[in-house]
Parts: structure tokens; sequence; C-alpha cells
DNA sequence: GTAAACCCTGGAGTATGGTCCAGAGTCAAG
DNA sequence: CTTGACTCTGGACCATACTCCAGGGTTTAC
């Protein structure tokens, strides 16, 4: 498959196919006599499961770790558990960090209700 | 007083002094012959709200709308209200957002104790 | 008069996850 | 044999809010 192909097939675009490549996110692909890039089928796969643990929220670089721990059979349930576990803790905090500002925000919004702006407070 | 002055005052680098006034929060300040730069005791003051508007999560172009109005007089309770609503609105969907994130988290979390890896699932 | 501490400018660098581009080569159909 | 669609590379660019730097000038105290 040319690279155009797996990035339709994967609903991405073919400058993010390279740029996971060039991040090891995929192997080097195998290429023509021209340059041109060959893949597999199973490349479209590993694109989703790219996209997968995006949407999970973890970095090129978390997914780097966990696909090459994949790629060497190390990936076990508890190595993987560990790896979301943390970014759940990330999460968790940013969560919480906002909504201590989502308070302060409305501590805001009652003072202006009661006369007094924002830019007037000291 | 001096930038170096002024930043200690407000608790922040020259540097951000600086890049404030290059972004239009601070007017542009007076010089001595020499081109240093030479500031009003209450430019700390609008360095202390700027660091609040910016606690509140406003970015440096909200900050900068927020203080042009004020500095017209245009600053009413209700045009700030309005401003601080729409950050306010910005944290919510980011909240849900992570919120959402966490749930489809957990899910892998649950899968992951039943034995089902992240990275085997399809 | 000299040394330390301060200030100036313009521009590059930080992190993130890509996107977009020019300029050139390749491939398939008609 | 030509046309159009595709691909290649390296590098610049996006937003955000600064920080850091070089290479120079200034001020202040002793």
């Amino acid at each position: 498959m040319r690279i155009g192909e797996v990035a339709d097939q994967a609903g991405i675009t073919v400058d993010a196919v390279r740029y996971y490549e060039r991040q090891g996110l995929l192997p080097a692909a195998a290429r023509r006599p021209s340059g041109y890039r060959v893949f597999e089928a199973t490349t479209v796969e590993r694109l989703d499961l790219i996209r997968r643990l995006q949407a999970l929220g973890l970095t090129i670089a978390e997914i780097r770790h966990a696909l090459v721990a994949h790629d060497a059979g190390d990936a076990t349930c508890d190595s993987e558990r560990w790896r979301i576990e943390s970014v759940r803790e990330r999460i968790d905090a940013k969560i919480a960090e906002l909504a201590a500002l989502r308070v302060r925000l409305d501590s805001v919004l009652t003072a202006c209700a009661a006369g007094s702006c924002a830019l007037a407070q000291s």
C-alpha cells in the first residue's frame, strides 16, 4: 500500500503518517526503488491503535514507550495498567486545577453581581 | 523606577515586564535619554492585576481587551462579567472533556483488570 | 577610574502534535 | 508521450507565554 492509502484507511493525513514514522511510532517503512514507502495492511491497525491511545490522553512519547514494549512482547496487562494509571493521575490533577479555577471565577462573578468589578478589585 | 524594581515588586521577571509591554498590556514606558525605561509606582498594581486575571484563566489577548476597555473607562461590571463568563464556559468545556476522558480510561482499566490489555483490544 | 550591577535590542528557543510548503521525482491511464 | 495524481525531502510554521542569549551601552558606588 502507498502512504496515501494507509492514511485514507486510517482516516488521517499522509503528513501525520510520516510524522508518526519519524517519532518512532511506526517502524521505518520499506521502500520501492523510487523511494516511495510501502506499507502492509497491518499498518492501518497500528494507526488505529495509536489514535485510540491518543484519545485516552497519552502523549506521543508515552505511546512510543507502550508500542516499543508491545513490539518487544513486554507489554503485560500490569505494565500497561501502570501507564494508563499515570495518565489518569495527570487528568485528575488537571481536573482539580480547573475546578479550583472555576471556584475562583464564581466568586468573581458573585462579586460582580454585587457591583464589584474584577478590574476594580485589589 | 527602573524595570528591575517594578519586576521585583510585582514578583515577576524583567523579561516578563518587557513581554507585557510588547503585548500591549502596559503602555509604552517613558524612557531616560539612555533608553532605560522609567515606570511609575502604579505599574506594580497594574502588573498585579494582570497576574490576577491570568490566575483566573484569561489569556494575554483577553487581558489586553479587558485592560483596553478599562483604560478607556469602558469597563463596566456587565462587560467584565461577560468576559469572565466566557472564560468559565471554556473551563467547563475543558472539565467535561477531561471527565469523559477519565470515564474512558476507567473502562480501559476495568478491562485490564479482567485481563484484556489496552494494546491488545481492537 | 574602574568594577559590579544594571539596562537595551532583536532574535532564537521551549513544548506539543502536527500542518504546509517548495521543488523535484514517480506512476498510471489514455 | 503527456497529463494528472501521487510521492519524496527538509524545513518553516501554528499557538501560548514567556525565557534566554549575545553583544553592546549605562549607572552607581567606592
